[in-house]
DNA sequence: TATGAATGAGCCTTCATTCAT
DNA sequence: TATGAATGAAGGCTCATTCAT
């Protein structure tokens, strides 16, 4: 039964199988138990790979952020040249989209955003997270609008995306709601925009 | 010495410490041990009334739902006949006083949404107040703007109310940022009813 | 299966069960288990009582101290009015005596005395014991001999009962070698207080 | 980069790290990992050399069990000819300088002694260890007086080397301790020895 | 009504040991 | 010879729940 494989393959085996978990039987149905019986591991290789339970939860976390962040330096330079509002198209698009293609992966982040609250790593990084929307979104407006009011678009655009993503999480079909989410969120811009013009 | 309380009293006590519990030590930090510390009631009471945890739990986001929709129509109910935008105003409003009052209490909402996930009572709870805040926003709207329109502006609203309310919830200094999201969920408002008066 | 005792006798039961473990499998082979079980108990009761097994530990040496305590004054107390030299006599035999009753009590302090080093509160505790038979012994040589002279035979004794003592305790016939050593002490006694009379 | 090593020389520093550890962690707080850090070698290896944990432990009582041997057949073995008492006086002095020379060590053998009551090897050792020093102690108080006395005195002062030993490891000056007991084992011998001529 | 002692399943973690490399 | 990833039993402890008082 004991099947060596590379150190990193199997961290990150076991960083999915812990998100796969939560989404399963949500953060606090999450046990070691779990996790090991979903990797098809040991529960001992947990601690072996990771110190502790706290500490698999952050690097979770983290790679959820990563791929948040990869997905969207990945759509943006998919095309070469693209305009600013075509940019913030897509910053809307990668926040729905990535959530499309797990629709029960925004149930674990809202696990550890509820979390976070006593935990000063996972605040720490949902801090990085909120900001990085923040400044994406004021970043393309400041080429579109004056400062004072792109610091306001900004704002209520990532409020809006947020705002749409936890309701769409938290509504009875998330996946149409997702699709909907998407669609509105590229109206407000728009709305934004043309207002921005007189 | 102790003086028997009125059984309904008494609930709301174990109630209230519930929600302190979850506001000080998180959900999965809360016990029956740290409610009834709270409370200042033995364990065995707490089962006595509420049956089990779950039962408490569900309790007390009932109560929450309960205080959120009657200072709703308190505020509301304040002034004799008062506009739809200033309505529109109120359930803003509504939204975010009850939390400025209180910033760690929407911590407690937020544990919840995220169990929601994996419990049905909670979260057919949540879609109560999920509708609610749509269906108010809808009934406002309705009186100032086609219905086509009028659909897409309580969605949007309800997106960026709840939207600010999480960040606001999950920023650094939560007291402030519930104020400012007060007023820029106002100033969406407005750029709503004026863009509807074209 | 719920059989609620007096709190006090309770924390006893358990106190004995935990020498009774630590006798029968020494120290590191003694659990909560090995515990719960000769105290005919479930294991979530000793830590309701005792906070952790370090406390319990704690509370076991505090017991043994007392009883090692109490044995000496009441064997001082049994006759009214006895000679410095008997009194000396009685410290030695309390100090024996108390572990023939029980041979394998010895076995527990050692392993208690092998932990003091890393531990604080039982370093503590030792400490109180070791000083008990110095100072019992120094007041009793003080009626007889120079201060001088008294302090050397103070703890020349002392030395030489726990030697004895803990080489009794190793030795492969714990209790005929602890009578033997009572017999010694005493002899080593007699020999100072001859000397002291020149 | 990894020069291979004696086995010998490999074995002795496993020895070596394993009394270290005991000396920092305790017995308890000794683990393969501990050792292996201090040793600087993988886990892996150690159960190669040893075959298990137990038999790394036996292997380290034995080498300070030599190590206290052979110290004294050197001091013994230093000078020519000796008289019977000054011999005895080098037996006291090889007991307690041993430890001075390393305090903590009296630690770990007093960790062993604890465990040997429940592991017969441990056990068999400290019995060699025991009737070593009284044998050597006999020995030379058989050239000095009558054999029934020499018992006598071989066992008493066997038995106060050991308990200032016991003493001194646990006292909170150890060092200085150890200094005192050399001492006052010296003059117990004069005293034996000046009542011997009688 | 009210208490908290008592239960025991289940949690995270540790650790000696094994074994593929 | 040497490594450390992998195992899994066992450890201490927590906690919702029950129940004699």
């Amino acid at each position: 039964m004991n099947r060596p494989k590379q150190q990193h393959q199997r961290r990150e085996d076991i960083v999915q199988a812990t998100l796969k978990s939560i989404e399963l039987y949500g953060l606090s149905g999450t046990t070691i138990k779990t996790i090991s019986a979903l990797a098809d591991i040991s529960v001992g290789l947990i601690n072996h790979h990771f110190g502790s339970k706290q500490k698999l939860l952050e690097s979770a976390v983290r790679f959820l952020l990563e791929q948040l962040r990869s997905g969207l330096l990945q759509h943006l330079a998919s095309e070469g040249d693209i305009s600013a509002k075509e940019r913030l198209y897509r910053i809307v698009e990668t926040n729905f989209t990535s959530f499309q293609q797990s629709p029960s992966a925004s149930r674990t982040w809202l696990c550890f955003w509820a979390e976070a609250a006593h935990s000063p790593e996972l605040s720490r990084l949902q801090q990085i997270n909120s900001r990085r929307l923040y400044s994406n979104l004021l970043h393309s407006y400041r080429a579109l609008m004056p400062r004072q009011q792109a610091l306001m678009a900004a704002e209520m655009t990532a409020s809006m995306i947020d705002g749409y993503w936890l309701r769409s999480t938290l509504s009875s079909s998330p996946e149409q709601a997702f699709i909907n989410a998407e669609q509105h969120c590229k109206t407000f811009i728009d709305t934004l925009l043309v207002n921005a013009e007189h």
